[in-house]
DNA sequence: GGTAAAACCTCTAGTCACTAGAGCATCAAG
DNA sequence: CTTGATGCTCTAGTGACTAGAGGTTTTACC
């Protein structure tokens, strides 16, 4: 049984952050002592774990509550994780274009200024004008 | 003069962003009719536009306020607004570049699965431990 | 001038995923 | 038995809006 500081050093979880996700219901409530602090089983650490991975990979703590759902039901198909991992793939390669066409237009916009006052700087006068973009940005 | 809608028609920022902004103070109070409501004058127009197009480019509001200064003070020196666009190029890139490793790590674990259960799916166990990713995403 | 609809007003609260801090209680080590 | 680290709850704040309630004003038409 683990204190919550155990389970946020070993996990990478701030202790605040594993309260929050118990208050949402994301993490179920755990055995207090007779001081109400809270004492984790093991298991709790591989949950957080996969919650905390998932995150990293950019994944919703609503998308990860379907997955750790999947993970509590093992004999369900996993073609609702393929879903739902497709579904954020797709995301991020819509992200992925938006950025760089960010990229191009700041690389753009930095490198055609080389003016010593605001009035002539060609940076705030593309930031003014949509028209004068190159690119495509939305 | 205009009223707020055709500002937001105009600019394609909402009313109730519109008045957002002057809340916190990146738009300035204008006047109103006798029935309270606000007019805008032209110049509001150019400025929206000016917010509107720096949003898109992903500048956060405290970015926008300092380019509108900038923009306000057309005789200093534009180094400033350089600065703003090179760490935000900085920022996107480093973005990018996560972004990229999500990318990749999705693309083999979604195409790394074709069990039927969640009990084996790969998805699951992936996510569940992160010694399993190939990349080398945070 | 009357009426009805569209547009406007303020204010509050909700979103997401936490984070910070106040003020107090408990635990573990020495 | 003390002390310092750790724990507890609760509230409020972040960024950039968005939604809705409940009411007022403007505008267009007859």
């Amino acid at each position: 049984m683990m204190a919550i500081g155990f389970l946020s050093r070993d996990s990478g979880v701030k202790v605040a952050t594993i309260r929050y996700y118990e208050q949402i219901g994301l993490l179920a409530e755990v055995e207090r002592t007779g001081g109400n602090q809270r004492r984790y089983p093991a298991a709790a650490l591989a949950r957080l774990r996969f919650i905390r991975h998932a995150r990293d990979l950019g994944l919703s703590l609503d998308q990860i509550r379907e997955l750790v759902a999947l993970n509590d039901h093992p004999d369900r198909s996993c073609a609702e994780a393929h879903a739902i991992a497709r579904a954020h793939l797709a995301d991020i390669r819509d992200r992925l274009r938006r950025l760089q066409a960010l990229e191009r237009e700041l690389v753009r916009i930095t490198g055609a200024c080389d003016q010593k006052t605001a009035r002539s700087c060609h940076i705030l006068s593309v930031i003014s004008d949509h028209a004068l973009c190159a690119g495509e940005h939305h």
